[in-house]
DNA sequence: TTCCTTTTCCC
DNA sequence: CGGGAAAAGGA
């Protein structure tokens, strides 16, 4: 029956795993069973074992595993195999052993989970069922493609028991009655200093060499110079390859006969375990950037700061994604060595982007990127923009359209434009009070389609042409009482630039009055409306006149730009220009940016001009065009605090147009994240209530308005965020600090506002049913550190299953007292060793203790047992004193008691 | 010496 | 615990 070795499940071994340089005829031989073992029908380790033939190298697993398909016959059993239930968390740190005092936590399985669950590495032995032990040590992690060929790792695995640590290997037994599944848990991995590598290496191969002499020789005996000299050649030529800050966990089974471990299968390793603590392992993250966009052709300086990072191996990438998420371009930021500072930030150029050209703002997004192991940071959100080039004088968008700017001749003019009859909006031509005479003769002259083209032309080449004909209709040969006869110049010829209400930002337009072209503007328009012209001409001499050279200053201000700051003025001609663009001309001509990248809108929202600001609004000019800075008018109206009235002038064209509020500038904001920042309670409802988004994250740091308020304690804000909106409360920010945290590091005793702050959120989490431990990192974490009772590595089924463990853990909860008899059997144990005066102490009784109130008693245990009982200690909080004074017995008989509960 | 990294220490 | 940082080591 045992020369059937291996079956159809045979695909749990890799597949070169024949391969191993040994002899294929006595595997039969190896799985027979030790002569004093139970005759089994399964397969056990044989005591014949002979030496490998390879040198010894401590990690190689013996070659019992080997076989050959072709040798073996099929048999029915299925082989045993472990399989790994849980791995071990990814992340940990590694401390150094003089950081081992007190408790740090242990090495938990991945699925875990701080409040609900806490779970531990966990292996099941499959298809085997008699008694076996399953071992759990370290191993380093990628040196070897199979588990098997691992190799041990220098640093320990350690597992508390009690006050002492236990190295590696851990040994747990299985059986049927755990369910052949092993969990290894209060284990912690110790750093090994540099210097003591070779040693512990030796140490722990030492073991396992000892181990395969026993299995080939069937007795113990100390290695022998020589092979100690060959251990230490190979510790030595390890440790210089080691990798310090992953390691694995492998898990082996045995079956144990005589003391002498025989494998019963293939070990297998769980995945990496990295050291947080480790700049080369750590996390990579991206905590704060000082710009968020950077012009298309790169070279921009951005400073990031980061978590640890290593100089030498970091890099910062950019890439970008298309629709379908696939990566359609990558480039690196420019640093060198010098411009990592201290493992936390990197200064360094942005790369120029695959375009050197756009002509809008393309998403992409930056990482860190280790080169070593390939890690990334979660990648954020970075934009490029036009370059200064494209930007600026935004001519180029208009005059890549087929005609307009230079030299164009009466025959190349698109007939087209003809057709548009001529819809003019009485509305607002009719609006405007007293207006009637004078729009009803521009409408009038505007019905008229007969001008003569040869005039045409020459109106068009004067407007943008150099040349003699160019001065036939300029200002000087319009009367300025012609024009006022005609109502269209204003009283207020003196039109000054008035400074704008606010910040003194709005520099462009404090020009010379010769370069004002609103009343050059308006007298061509007046004189060329005379002339009846067609549609398209009417159109051409719009475009002209607003984006024409002629009539732009030398900051791209054209005479759009200029009325933003007639303030106040009920002015006709506004009415009819705005009226005229929006009929004949192109909408485009509305948003022609000056060399600050603003539109007309903007700087009407500047200037504070509502009435013209609705005139551009009606006359569908763009609500979403950004400036220079990304920002919209309505980031505009934010940061200036512009009067109520503009503000909700420009929430409502954002809601009529169906606008999303939540445009983010150059700077990573939105209008509302402005708003919180400015502590603009008003502006804050009035945008969440026009759809922004509350949560949205500022892109430079992650910080959402939840956040800000925060930041700058600005209690309305922050109460109007959480009662009325939908603001929610454990959002990160990019240093992953949620709202209650920020909350905390605020905290100022001399502050009162930060306390206030604090409990602000703390109820509200309460209301809202979030427990704040939940948020806080310091989180009182549930004490279901358990049991440093039981089990050792050796012998006896110790079958420490951690699942019932945990259900112990579970039920404290439920009992409340101990019974007479567990109280009884306490006193027994501890009575006599005086170790309930140490008890007492743990429960902070130190004072009672003092009076002899107890040691006169009979049972002096069970008196401070009902006594603590009685005084608000859990039976929970007694047993972990009691497993803290490492009074085991004690403990376990408490864990029965409740048990039985 | 200086500049980093590793190890220890502390709250 | 997890974070921060000083002290010690190394090049």
């Amino acid at each position: 029956m045992f020369e059937l070795g291996i079956l159809s499940n045979s695909i749990h071994l890799p597949a070169n795993f024949e391969k191993t340089d040994l002899d294929m005829n006595l595997y039969p031989n190896l799985l027979t069973p030790p002569m004093d073992s139970p005759t089994s029908s399964m397969m056990s380790p044989d005591s014949d074992c002979r030496s490998p033939t390879h040198l010894f190298t401590p990690y190689q697993v013996p070659h019992i595993y080997s076989y050959n398909p072709d040798v073996v016959t099929i048999r029915d059993l299925p082989e045993p195999c472990l399989r790994m239930r849980e791995p071990p968390v990814d992340k940990f740190r590694f401390r150094y052993k003089s950081e081992m005092s007190g408790t740090h936590g242990s090495l938990n399985g991945k699925t875990s989970d701080r409040s609900r669950k806490q779970t531990f590495p966990s292996v099941e032995l499959l298809n085997y069922d008699k008694e076996a032990v399953i071992r759990c040590s370290l191993y380093q992690y990628g040196r070897e493609d199979m588990a098997h060929t691992r190799q041990l790792h220098a640093h320990r695995l350690v597992k508390k028991q009690g006050t002492d640590e236990i190295d590696d290997p851990h040994n747990v037994h299985v059986n049927s009655d755990v369910g052949f599944v092993a969990n290894f848990h209060s284990m912690g991995i110790i750093h090994t200093a540099r210097k003591y590598i070779v040693p512990e290496l030796i140490r722990k191969m030492t073991i396992l060499k000892q181990e395969e002499i026993a299995r080939s020789e069937h007795k113990f005996r100390p290695l022998t110079k020589k092979e100690e000299l060959e251990m230490k050649t190979i510790a030595e030529k390890e440790s210089k390859c080691i990798n310090l800050n992953v390691v694995c966990l492998r898990f082996d089974a045995y079956r144990v006969v005589n003391n002498i471990y025989y494998p019963i299968c293939q070990p297998v390793s769980s995945p990496a375990i990295n050291n947080l603590k480790s700049a080369l392992t750590g996390d990579l993250r991206i905590v704060r950037m000082d710009h968020c966009t950077s012009p298309c052709r790169g070279g921009r300086e951005i400073f990031i700061l980061v978590e640890k990072v290593t100089k030498k191996n970091i890099k910062v990438r950019f890439f970008e994604l298309d629709d379908e998420d696939n990566e359609v371009w990558e480039d690196y930021g420019r640093f060198s060595d010098l411009d990592v500072h201290h493992q936390y930030a990197i200064v360094f150029k942005t790369p120029p982007y695959k375009h050197a050209d756009i002509d809008k703002e393309v998403r992409v997004f930056i990482e860190l990127q280790r080169p070593s192991d390939g890690a990334r940071s979660e990648p954020k959100d970075f934009s490029y923009i036009p370059s200064e080039m494209s930007i600026g004088r935004k001519r180029t968008r208009l005059s890549s359209d087929d005609y307009t700017t230079s030299f164009f001749s009466a025959d190349e003019l698109p007939i087209t434009l003809n057709t548009i009859s001529p819809s003019v909006d009485h509305e607002t031509m009719t609006n405007a009070n007293n207006a009637t005479i004078n729009s009803a003769d521009l409408e009038a002259a505007l019905k008229h389609n007969n001008i003569d083209s040869s005039e045409f032309d020459k109106i068009c080449n004067s407007l943008i042409g150099p040349g003699p004909m160019r001065d036939i209709f300029t200002a000087e040969n319009v009367s300025i009482r012609e024009l006022k006869s005609l109502g269209l110049v204003m009283d207020t010829p003196n039109s000054k630039i008035r400074t704008p209400l606010h910040s003194g930002k709005t520099e462009k337009l404090s020009v010379t009055e010769e370069e004002n072209p609103i009343d050059r503007v308006k007298s061509e328009l007046i004189s060329f409306m005379k002339t009846s012209p067609s549609n398209n001409r009417v159109s051409l001499m719009l475009e002209a006149l607003i984006s024409g050279d002629k009539y732009t200053t030398s900051n791209g201000n054209n005479v759009l730009h200029f009325l933003a700051a007639e303030i106040g003025t009920e002015d006709e001609f506004v009415t009819q220009l705005l009226s005229f663009v929006k009929n004949f001309g192109k909408k485009e001509l509305l948003n022609v940016k000056n060399i600050n990248g603003q539109s007309p809108l903007h700087l009407a929202v500047e200037f504070g001009n509502e009435l013209y600001l609705k005139g551009l609004i009606e006359a569908q000019a763009d609500i979403a065009v950004q400036d220079k800075q990304g920002n919209t008018p309505l980031h505009v109206a934010i940061v200036d605090r512009v009067p109520e009235g503009i503000l909700l002038t420009v929430l409502d064209a954002y809601h009529r147009s169906n606008t999303n509020i939540d445009i983010y500038n150059y700077d990573g904001k939105t209008p509302l994240h402005l708003a919180v920042r400015g502590k603009n309670l008003n502006a804050t409802k009035l945008f969440i209530n026009c759809g922004a988004n509350v949560n949205a994250a500022e892109k430079k740091n992650g910080y959402t308005p939840l956040h800000l308020a925060i930041l700058n304690r600005n209690i309305d804000i922050l109460k109007y965020l959480l009662d009325s909106t939908k603001a929610e409360c454990d959002c990160e920010d990019f240093a992953q600090y949620n709202p209650l945290l920020l909350a905390q590091e605020l905290l100022d005793s001399c502050d009162k506002q930060t306390f206030q702050i604090f409990s602000i959120l703390e109820s509200h989490l309460k209301k809202i049913g979030i427990p704040s431990e939940m948020l806080l990192h310091n989180r009182v974490h549930s004490e279901s550190d358990e049991n440093d009772d039981e089990e050792d590595c050796s012998n006896n089924n110790n079958s420490a299953d951690d699942e019932a463990n945990i259900d112990i853990i579970d039920k404290y909860g439920a009992v409340t007292d101990f019974t007479d008899a567990c109280k009884i059997s306490l006193s027994d144990i501890l009575d006599k060793s005086d170790a309930w005066k140490r008890l007492g102490e743990s429960l902070d009784f130190g004072h009672i203790l003092h009076t002899d109130a107890f040691a006169a008693v009979q049972h002096p245990t069970k008196s401070l047992l009902t006594f603590a009982v009685a005084n608000g200690r859990s039976v929970k909080e007694i047993r972990d004193c009691l497993a803290t004074l490492n009074e085991k017995q004690a403990v376990e008989i408490i864990d029965k008691m409740v048990m039985k509960c």
